[in-house]
DNA sequence: CTTGAACCTCTAGTCACTAGAGGATGTAGG
DNA sequence: CCTACATCCTCTAGTGACTAGAGGTTCAAG
């Protein structure tokens, strides 16, 4: 019932070197090991692990990660850290979106220049002097 | 008239050590030394340094700054490229977008979970199992 | 001539992996 | 039992765009 590191890849949809980087930063645990060094694996190893690639997939640091993963093993605790974790990372996502989108509207402006001489070009106008931007904030 | 590498610096803001790095990849021409070999930069510099800076402001990166510097130095030719590569990026800035704001999305259905025990915490419950997911596709 | 801020080079660290070298193990088929 | 060979092992180094620090030198003001 022992799955190898390329079972368990295939299980949790996670490549076999980042698996053995997990181990290595202490996000899993050392496995059991055969007589000839090799890694074997069983369920519990499959969830903490498919719990850590859905918190990588929405953007959770390892560190976060690793303090959620500590949390769950205090399950009769208030999830309040929970929580705080979860706001903190959904307030960076959020001001990541308000930069990116502010970024977008100067990239859309500058690109309405129609294709002239590198010259009078208003893309390299615009790189070249920042106070031609809309918002002067960045 | 010329500028040491911390006047530089204060001119373009862009810290020194970073203006050393982007003479170390050649984004910045190595300048002129003084005896005791130290930096002195001309007004070329802080152009060409001030557009470096905003196109990184731009989330531009180093490879497409390089790129565009280089379209600089061909003045009369069309700005296609220059086009090309402001493109690209405006898609990427907005593929980020995207994934972000499915990201938050997400996040937001999450802390939805009034604080109970962790036991029962929804975010946990979520990052433990993909299938409750609203989207399926991450 | 002295002080001390600013400069110099070089190495290593950040984050979360990814790539590759060079060799050992495990298992399926014959 | 033996042979392929896919998979595994460890270790080092690379990615991008810097940042930090050690240990030493230069420059300009007073």
């Amino acid at each position: 019932m022992s799955l190898t590191i390329g079972a368990l890849s295939r299980q949790a949809q996670v490549k076999v070197p980042t698996i053995r980087y997990y181990e290595q930063i202490g996000l899993l645990a050392e496995p059991s090991r055969t007589e000839g060094q090799q890694r074997r694996y069983g369920q519990d190893d499959v969830r903490r692990l498919n719990f850590i690639r859905h918190a990588r997939e929405l953007g959770f640091e390892v560190e976060a990660i690793r303090q959620l993963l500590d949390l769950t093993g205090t399950p009769d605790r208030s999830c309040g850290e929970v929580h705080d974790i979860t706001k903190a990372h959904l307030a960076e996502v959020k001001d990541k979106i308000a930069r990116l989108t502010a970024l977008r509207d100067e990239l859309e402006a500058m690109v309405t220049c129609d294709h002239r001489r590198i010259s009078e070009c208003r893309i390299i106008e615009v790189l070249a002097d920042h106070g031609q931007c809309q918002h002067a904030e960045h």
